[in-house]
DNA sequence: CTTTCGAGGTTCGTCAAGCGAACCCAGCAT
DNA sequence: ATGCTGGGTTCGCTTGACGAACCTCGAAAG
């Protein structure tokens, strides 16, 4: 059996898997709600709260693992007359998940609504429409999962 | 008030989201892992069980459900000197969350360990890395958020 | 024809998580 | 001093996840 199989047969090791790693982080009900908000500007507790419907305990604890993660950063700030409080604002980790929110968001916009969907992403440069796509690294498009191998990488000894 | 407007305001109706809507279909526990496996060939239960380690009861109640939101479909099959029995396979709109999937894994993969992760993609035509990135439709690569302008679609009167 | 076996579940008791309502607390305005 | 407001915490209840045990159908073995 060679150093790489294809992944196909059973003996990939499932809990060597970035997907379950991710969905550790992000994957509590609320929680990538939470992100859409964060990418459409919101920072405050209570403005998530009003945006979500969310249990505020609940509310209190997804954004305490998401800051945990390194996802948002709690910061102080203060309103002109008004006492210091803080705000939650992604960090470049948590704006990596981006990708993320728009694939869902596509998926939804194509399957659950008729019609284009109730959010447009434009190119801020240019104006075109935004989507995601699977590319590989010598600039094709991939149309789907049957263009693509997966192969399983070397386990590296520890973990 | 114009027909489409920037939502950084809280005018958007946070129901009508595609994100929300996804999310109620794959963002159960579980269910995202079912479909990885599903997108590395697995299809039948006890694959899956293994696979996974989830409770029977859960993974029956979330195949089901994928099946009914036509994400999976699930068909009878006869292995030789065998009953018949059934498999769960990809719709074409299960296929169209490989994105997501990859989404995910790619940033498990950037953020949850060092080093290339755990599984590599690879263009099956030329063998070069597969990867998801956003494209605007003038074939510009987008490199993050704040390239984006995020635009309220009008409500079509119904829903 | 009875028994065994194994895939694909179902049932059950327990325990964790999500829920809404109520409450709290610090500081600013009155 | 009284009230208001943002950002929570606490509480009782309900829903969901969990693992172990049990069930079922058809094939094959005895």
């Amino acid at each position: 059996m060679a150093t790489i199989t294809p992944v196909t047969e059973a003996t990939y090791d499932r809990s060597r898997c970035s997907v379950a790693g991710t969905l550790a982080v992000v994957g509590e009900k609320w929680s990538l709600l939470v992100l859409r908000e964060a990418f459409l500007g919101v920072r405050r507790f209570a403005d998530f709260q009003q945006a979500l419907g969310a249990p505020k305990a609940v509310l209190t604890d997804r954004l305490a693992t998401l800051v945990q993660e390194g996802v948002l950063r709690r910061e102080p700030y203060r309103v002109e007359g008004s006492r210091q409080r803080h705000e939650y604002r992604l960090t470049d980790k948590g704006r990596d998940l981006y990708p993320t929110l728009v694939a869902l968001m596509q998926w939804g916009d194509r399957y659950l609504s008729d019609g284009p969907g109730p959010l447009a992403l434009e190119h801020a440069d240019c104006g075109a429409p935004v989507r995601v796509a699977l590319v590989c690294d010598d600039g094709h498009e991939v149309p789907g999962p049957r263009e693509v191998r997966a192969q399983r990488t070397p386990d590296p000894a520890g973990r």
